[in-house]
RNA sequence: GGUCCGUUCGUCUAGCCGGCCUAGGACAUCAGGUUUUCAUCCUGAAGAUCAGGGGUUCGAAUCCCCUACGGACUACCA
């Protein structure tokens, strides 16, 4: 282990949404590839917004997605603890530490003042323009602070900022940020109500404190980034801040606009990793995992919304992510959702995967229909229909037919192909077959085609008609596998069945 | 409104330290081919006057400026 430590810090407000994943996987990316330190941290400052469940959710997740972290709240570590609402006292020390350095100052102003301050003067802000006309210890007595405080009054902690400063923000992806301090107001550090800091100082707190080297995050924090520099200055860190990188924003596929639930909802696609259902409300949201998404298909697929190796290669595992990765090739803008992409990167792991592999995800839903069958039969099946599909769901639509015959015929392809002495045919077919020995796909295949042959039968037709008879339509793999794998006498009654009722 | 960030095919993007770009790839679309069928697969086509306008230069998608548009932020949320 280097130096390189990066966090992903989440808040447990709900699930993770898959925005903040991507954001995770270049964390991850970014550390494994200089053999660095991956941290979980739970963000939990805001106690109103708290959502029971949320925090098992989120390491449920990245332990579905293969994203392993070094320390977290679930697994410990040397920087511990690693929830917020567990360090107020370490956080307290460094407001009063800001306190009495002057570089911040106690506010008691009630959100109805605050309220009045924002009608009264529209654009302000609690800034050095506005905080000598509100109520702090700016600008009533020491002592009346001091009395204030003795009667349990609620107040919060500010910042102090210096107008006029030229504040530069290094971004990894975006090059040097120039901002004047005198746009940034006199944020709240510290809320007595619940005595814990905002997300601006825990953050600047933990990051210093668990020796973060690197802070990627979304573009969101972008506008808060100078606020940042300015407090590790504050508590005199500066040296030693974190490197910054700001990644783009996913975007919802139609229009414009961040991408939220709503999105997915509407336009058919999982915005969180897993199902989740919402506590209050019981409001279900599916997720990539239940709807049929292979864990490393969902890595490959978001590392490629705003990176990309700059080769032609597309399909990466983790392990080639973490050597490929490099954070100066995140591209700026962002990137909107393409659904028909991620099916087919599904599809591209389906592929991948080996015959047993692919019988392992027939097997529920077969369980489910009380249909049981030879394994090896079961992963020659899949052998033959995983090119065909996207997603596990789709399997059972591409292989009911080795496992019940038809209970009706695609009437078109009657119309397109039956005559009337297609019974006669088939019937001979049957009787064919019989004798067939072995009987497995190759000598059907022979048999079957010297005896249209030598008929002098119409190939595409005699061919169809039999694939009525078996499958019911006109899909499917080769005829002569079906034909063994679903066996010769059930091959037999299926053929004779069509010869008598399709007329 | 203000601040910051961004803008190459429908989408993800390559290119961006200027000439190799008549702008490349992938997904989607369309057309052929393979196949007894459907799907896969293979081949090909169409698709971006590089947001627009000004510069700089012998030469700009690439550098600079302006404009437009989009987004984020603007909480005692993160």
């Amino acid at each position: 282990m280097n130096n390189i430590r990066v966090r992903f810090a989440p808040s447990p407000t709900g699930p993770l949404h898959i925005g903040g994943v991507r954001t995770a996987l270049y964390n991850y990316l970014f550390a494994k590839k200089q053999g660095g330190s991956f941290i979980l941290r739970i963000e939990d400052t805001d106690s109103n917004r708290f959502v029971p469940g949320a925090e098992e959710y989120i390491i449920e997740a990245f332990k579905w997605l293969g994203l392993e972290f070094d320390e977290g709240v679930h697994k410990g570590g040397p920087y511990g603890p690693y929830k917020q609402s567990e360090r107020k006292e370490i956080y307290k020390r460094y407001v009063d530490e800001l306190l009495s350095k002057d570089l911040a100052y106690i506010a008691f102003d009630t959100p109805e003042e605050l309220e009045k301050m924002r009608t009264e003067h529209p654009n302000a802000q609690y800034d050095a323009s506005m905080r000598m006309q509100m109520c702090n210890s700016l600008t009533i007595s020491k002592d009346e602070v001091e009395m204030r405080l003795q009667t349990g009054e609620p107040f919060v902690v500010r910042i102090k900022i210096e107008p006029e400063q030229e504040i530069h923000v290094k971004d990894l992806i975006r090059g040097d940020i120039k901002v004047n301090s005198s746009l940034l107001d006199d944020k709240v550090l510290y809320k007595s109500a619940d005595q814990l800091p905002t997300y601006h100082l825990a953050n600047i707190v933990d990051d210093h404190l668990m020796k973060i080297s690197h802070v990627i995050r979304g573009e969101e924090w972008l506008p808060s980034a100078p606020l940042h520099v300015l407090l590790y200055r504050a508590l005199g860190w500066e040296e030693t801040m974190p490197q910054f990188a700001h990644l783009p924003l996913l975007l919802r596929p139609d229009g414009n606009g961040k991408l939220s639930k709503r999105d997915g909802d509407r336009l058919g696609f999982p915005v969180f990793p897993l199902e989740w259902t919402d506590p209050k409300s019981g409001e279900k949201s599916t997720g990539y995992r239940e709807m049929g998404y292979f864990p490393d298909a969902v890595v490959n697929l978001l590392a490629f919304l705003g990176w990309n190796p700059g080769t032609e290669q597309e399909l990466f595992s983790l392990e080639e992510l973490v050597q490929t990765f490099s954070i100066e090739r995140v591209s700026k803008s962002g990137a909107k959702f393409d659904l028909e992409k991620a099916k087919w990167y599904n599809h591209q792991y389906m592929l991948k995967k080996s015959p047993s592999e692919v019988a392992e995800l027939l097997m529920p839903i077969l369980k489910e229909k009380h249909i049981s069958i030879d394994s090896t039969k079961l992963s020659q099946i899949c052998d033959l229909v995983k090119d065909r599909v996207n997603f596990p769901s789709e399997l059972w639509d591409q292989t009911f037919f080795f496992f019940q015959a038809p209970t009706s015929y695609d009437e078109k392809v009657v119309k397109k192909r039956w005559s009337a002495e297609m019974p006669n045919v088939l019937k001979t077919v049957a009787s064919r077959i019989q004798n067939v020995q072995p009987f497995d796909a190759e000598k059907l295949e022979v048999e079957i085609k010297n005896y249209i042959e030598t008929e002098q039968l119409n190939m595409g037709q005699v061919m169809n008609c039999l694939r009525l008879a078996m499958v019911g339509t006109a899909m499917g793999p080769h005829l002569h596998d079906i034909i063994e794998l679903v066996g010769k006498e059930e091959s037999v009654r299926r053929i004779l069945k069509a010869a008598e009722e399709i007329k």
